[in-house]
Parts: structure tokens; C-alpha cells; sequence
DNA sequence: TGGTGCATCTCGACA
DNA sequence: TGTCGAGGTGCACCA
């Protein structure tokens, strides 16, 4: 990992030509040959860069450059795409390297899918004595999360969200109305299960006729190990 | 700017839950208050984040973790949606900050509304003498980029790319199809116009009977100028 | 290895 | 401000 400031311009030539104007930023060279251009804001996503794999060359700088002074030119390269980014660094304030190591990587953890399986286990949350009829139950326009049917055999399609917002609520009276014109499936009814529920997300679920159901993550992976949490 | 090379572990609980294990990190933290965190590989998007608006607060090491080494504790959270970022370092290798100011900004060219642009107004490359219909024709599937008259009067829907690849063709494809139904488009056919074309692309629309048209798009820009480039 | 769908998507355009 | 659609999307999962 090198990291270094410097005053620089950019310019970008693949599925699209792009150019940086001449201003101080940040170059992160990685170990995979991977670069990225930063700048003091935005989100994530850098200003410029280049996906591995990739290598980085320093290459001569033009006399015409050099007199407009450029001290340093890189070039990173996409040797399958030919995409390329070419760096004129005008000047360097700052430069640094750094051994990494391989990182051990993110773990995720209570994301929709685990959400899903628990809840799938977990039926009864939904309804006392309700059987689980299949996960991921297709529609024409998705699948639907779980279907289920409760203890009097009332089908209930459940839609499961970290956190339910409008468009959850959208969703699942999508597959309320789809799944309602089934003969098999008259009367059907709908759970919008989640960590979270967003005020107007709860209103306008309410007022569908929608019963919101809040999830215990942490208690769920309880029950799921065999035993209570004990802390 | 702020960048720290540090042995750290990071929890994020927001949509989902997230945990880094300890290990050495690039910590970016940006003028807005946003942080980023990136190992040595990956592509452009950090193992963990928080997007602006955002605050960083170093908060006290509790007793256990000060124990087990953790030397600092950063807090990052998203005032508005309870976002919440958690850095504990146990070992800072690097701690430098830079003044980088406004960055001027990405300038993009030469992409796909650029050539249709160019290309809507020098329609004679797509047939001499031909006569734009309109840019972004709608059909029920969505709008084709252009559709022209030749000469003769025969209609030519035309799809613009920067990089025409298989999708490319197969969009076409399905404008043709539907449109060959309007009677005042029989015999429509097809022109796919890119900057370039993958040649599995190639066959495959000249095996549909589309024909493909290279844009030169510094010649379009210069006859655009009212005059042909000097250099 | 290519195809599909999701994402703590990001980002810009437009109503 | 919210919504919609594209992206140099990245990324995991699956055939």
C-alpha cells in the first residue's frame, strides 16, 4: 500500500474518456496494482481509478509536459480491457508505504437472507402454530420471501426486511394482489417482518391491512443455537 | 484529509450488521467526516464506511478494551439514520493530515448521449442524405436512440454506444421487432453505431442483418467545431 | 467461467 | 426534496 498527496491531473480513457483537472489529491496505490483517486469528499466512490488487474508503469514525461510541469507520469492499464488511466503529478506533498497483509474480510451478520432463514425456522413467530409452506415462494414478478399458512390454514405471504421502508410495503401488496387471485391462495393475508420499521412504512402498512411484525435478531440466533442468550 | 495506517477492528450496525476482525487498515477521513476503510486489495469499495453527513467522535476506551490493547475508539455515526461506525485501534503505524481544498470535479466526455448528440446532427453517416425522424423515438420498451429516414424514405433505427457489446445488439434487436410491426416503420432496419464493437458483437448483428457503423468521435467533434482538426 | 440479482450501492437528472 | 435510472458499478451466488 503506497499513499501519496500530490498536486495531479487525471485523465481516463475506456468505456468512457473522463479528465481531472490539476488539484491536490489522494493516490492509493494497492498491492494488487489497483490505484485510486481520492478527494477530501464525496462517498466511497473515488473521483478516478482502476480496477486489478491492473499494473502501474511510470513512464517518460513528454519535454512538453515537463516545461508544464510534470515531474512524474503514471500510467495504469487494464491489460484485457485497454482501459487506461494516465496521472501527471505536478507535485508530491506526501508519499508513504505501508505493509498491509492480507486482510481477514468483512463478516456480515444480520442481513435479509439470515433475517429469512431464522424467520423460517421461527414460524410461530408469525402466527401461533403456523407451517411453513416454502421459502422464496415464486411469483410472477419475484418471489415472495415465505408463505406460510396459519394453525385455521390461512395463507400469509411475509415479506422480511432489515429495515422496512415505503417501497417494502409497495412490494409486498404487489405480491398481496398477485397471489390473492390464486383460488388456492383466497383471502391471503400479509406480514412485513423487520429489525426496523419506518414510521410511514408502519402507517401505510396499517392502513393496507398489512400486520407488521418486529424481529429480535439477537433473540432469533438465540432460539436458532438451542438455548437462551445469557448475555 | 486525514490518513492513519492502523491495527484496528471495526463494527458497523445500520441496515445490516458488519464486523472487521483486527488487522492493519488505511483509515481515510475525509474533510466532510466521512471515513473510509480499505485494505491492500479489493476494487474501489471499501471493506466498511460511513458516507457523509456524518461525525466523528474518539470516545473512551472502556476499561476491558483498553485490557485487551485498544488503544483509541472512534465513533462515526449518521446523525439521520442511526448509522453507526466503531473503530477501535490498537496500534497507530501512520498518522499524517493534508489540506487538499475543493476538487474541481470529474469531467466526463465522450459518452453515449455525447455520440448521439453528434451523431443526430450529422446523420448523412448513417446514409447519405438521410433525414433524422427523432432522437429517443419512444416505443413500449423504452426509447430508441435515433430513428432516421434514408434517402429512399426506408426507416433506420439506430442504437449509439460507446462500446457496443452483445446486450447491445440484443436491445436493438427487440426494437426492430417491435417496431417492424408499425406499419409505417415496415422494413425497418438497423444500424448499431459504437466507438467500438467486441467482435462476438459484430457477428452477432451482422448475423441479425444490423449493420455497424464506427464512430470516429474526435472527427464527429471536429466537423461539430465547423472545422476539421488541426492536430 | 459467464449470468443474474442485490447493494450500508453511488450519482446525476428530473419532476 | 423525492424518485427514477444508469454505472468504468462491485460483489456474491450459481449454473
Amino acid at each position: 500500500m503506497r499513499l501519496v498527496i500530490a498536486r495531479c491531473s487525471v485523465d481516463y480513457t475506456g468505456r468512457l474518456n473522463a479528465h481531472l483537472p490539476l488539484a491536490t489529491r489522494v493516490l492509493m496505490h494497492k498491492a494488487d496494482g489497483s490505484l485510486l483517486i481520492h478527494s477530501d469528499g464525496g462517498s466511497y466512490k473515488p473521483l478516478n481509478w482502476m480496477s486489478p488487474p491492473c499494473r502501474l508503469d511510470v513512464v517518460e514525461v513528454s519535454a512538453e509536459l515537463a516545461e508544464a510541469g510534470v515531474t512524474e507520469t503514471w500510467k495504469v492499464s487494464h491489460a484485457k480491457t485497454g482501459d487506461a488511466l494516465t496521472v501527471h503529478i505536478y507535485e508530491i506533498v506526501h508519499d508513504s508505504k505501508h505493509e498491509l497483509g492480507i486482510d481477514p474480510g468483512l463478516i456480515k451478520d444480520g442481513v435479509e437472507s439470515d433475517l429469512q432463514r431464522l424467520l423460517s425456522e421461527q414460524v410461530d413467530l408469525i402466527s401461533e402454530g403456523a407451517k411453513l409452506v416454502r421459502r422464496e415462494y415464486p411469483t410472477a414478478i419475484g418471489p415472495v420471501d415465505l408463505l406460510v399458512r396459519e394453525a385455521s390454514g390461512m395463507p400469509i405471504a411475509v415479506e422480511v426486511k432489515r429495515r422496512a421502508e415505503i417501497d417494502g410495503v409497495e412490494q409486498l401488496s404487489r405480491y398481496l394482489d398477485l397471489l390473492g387471485r390464486d383460488p388456492l391462495l383466497s383471502g391471503i393475508r400479509g406480514v412485513l417482518a423487520a429489525q426496523e420499521i419506518k414510521p410511514q412504512a408502519r402507517v401505510l402498512a396499517e392502513d393496507r391491512g398489512i400486520r407488521v411484525l418486529i424481529l429480535d435478531y439477537d433473540e432469533m440466533k438465540g432460539i436458532e443455537s438451542g438455548a437462551p442468550r445469557l448475555f
